[in-house]
DNA sequence: GCCTGATGTTGACATCATTAACATCCCTCT
DNA sequence: AGAGGGATGTTAATGATGTCAACATCAGGC
């Protein structure tokens, strides 16, 4: 097959464009982010003409897209591999509380290496308008997208399931981790982190993640002043997209 | 003075241009985000040739840094009107929670009621490379920067001060707080929550700050396996920009 | 062995940011 | 008061971008 490699031009056109697009476009991603994934930029690596893209793609969206879909599956990778890599486990509960830890810490493990893809993999699409799609498998996104909130929820049910986690705390609960996860990668790449020592990073990191992780385990406060609490719209239904 | 104000073509070239572009600028983010501030539409809006921006702006970035502003300052506004709004305080503690929780519902309530000015007052800047900064009085970005993420700061200060909340938690505490609140915000407007219903958003929110708070002001967990534990890498120097 | 469709190319257009050169108008200094 | 100067805007031009239409080329099936 000989795919997405620089020698694959067999004598057509090209071989396959639209990978070796990708791959471009994704370089460009890389380093200069979403904003520098243009066009003609990437057709102008892979030594062809701007308007060949349009063969591949509907247009520059439907490249970024495919970036997208770059970055997400490295973002996932990088957790599955940190959550992966992980040391022994004491019990079965504090095995499912690393896993969540060693989730996030993959999460942003990724965001700091791959700044420029992570931004990609984020960045807002103006959505395609549904309906007549050009050329190209497009795929439904919901599938591959968001893969790693799919990690991280499972992760969460571990929790449930050993018992560190009291089940009416779980729905809404992947919602909460993703969201102090990502509001972290976003504050260090962007935010007011932006220059820190790798290891106030790091220190931050863990810092959050025991924060929400006591927030999943730890027992309800024992002397409470509202035994049902005026602020009870907790555990709302579980219905993502 | 009668500034920023359409009728304040005083016979002069304009009145004041800069607010009314900042005011055309902001509009434009307003639906349409930080992408849809273009130099030459907010110009056209206000009835003026584009260069003549350049008078006012060194150039598109800069007009987009005073959108950037105008966004934290509704942020800002925002959370401080939540916070003050809130309900009866039964205690010392527990109003020091209420604020916490109200600001991050104020938050949220903001990145829902304006997304495409929120969006603008997080979108990322190429960072002016410092030194020679064009016309109009350049101020520290870092005085009404981040003016939310003071608050927040703030807040937790009380949440300590009232004994709620262990002082040795609070250093990096503002940073969990913050990213849980934001990636909230993102993850609602752009992410997989895109489109859900009003009260399931309120309820993911509810669900979202309670965790945090849980995790700020719950006691240790008694039984634990680990005495020192082994993922003390809690309580991080505090230190931001 | 030619025709059809997939794949690329050239040319053109509209928009954008930005610069240079020029015009205009208010304010201040003498 | 009147002239100059600087602030404020305008026109023209440049280079980059996304995208479309028309044309060229190559592979493989009838």
């Amino acid at each position: 097959m000989m795919r997405t490699e620089g020698t694959g031009k067999s004598g057509y056109h090209h071989g396959d464009l639209r990978n070796a697009l990708i791959e471009a476009a994704t370089d460009l991603a890389r380093d200069g982010g979403p904003e520098a994934v243009v066009l003609r930029a990437a057709a102008r690596r892979v030594g062809v003409s701007p308007t060949a893209a349009y063969r591949h793609f509907t247009g520059q969206g439907d490249l970024l897209m495919a970036v997208k879909e770059q970055g997400q599956r490295g973002l996932a990778e990088t957790m599955e591999r940190s959550a992966g890599a992980r040391g022994g486990s004491p019990s079965a509960g504090e095995a499912a509380e690393e896993r969540v830890r060693a989730l996030g810490a993959g999460y942003i493990e990724f965001a700091l290496a791959e700044p420029g893809l992570f931004r990609a993999a984020f960045c807002r699409t103006p959505e395609a308008p549904d309906g007549g799609h050009g050329p190209g498998p497009e795929e439904d996104p919901s599938r591959w997208m968001y893969r790693s909130f799919r990690l991280l929820a499972e992760a969460l049910d571990g929790l449930v399931a050993t018992g560190r986690m009291p089940a009416g705390r779980r729905p809404g609960a992947e919602i909460t981790a993703w969201a102090a996860v990502h509001g972290l990668a976003v504050l260090l790449l962007d935010g007011p982190l932006g220059r820190l020592a790798p290891e106030q990073r790091d220190a931050f990191t863990a810092s959050a993640l025991t924060t929400v992780i006591r927030g999943f385990t730890a027992p309800e406060r024992p002397s409470a002043t509202r035994p049902a609490g005026p602020a009870a719209k907790d555990a709302p239904e579980h219905d993502v997209s």
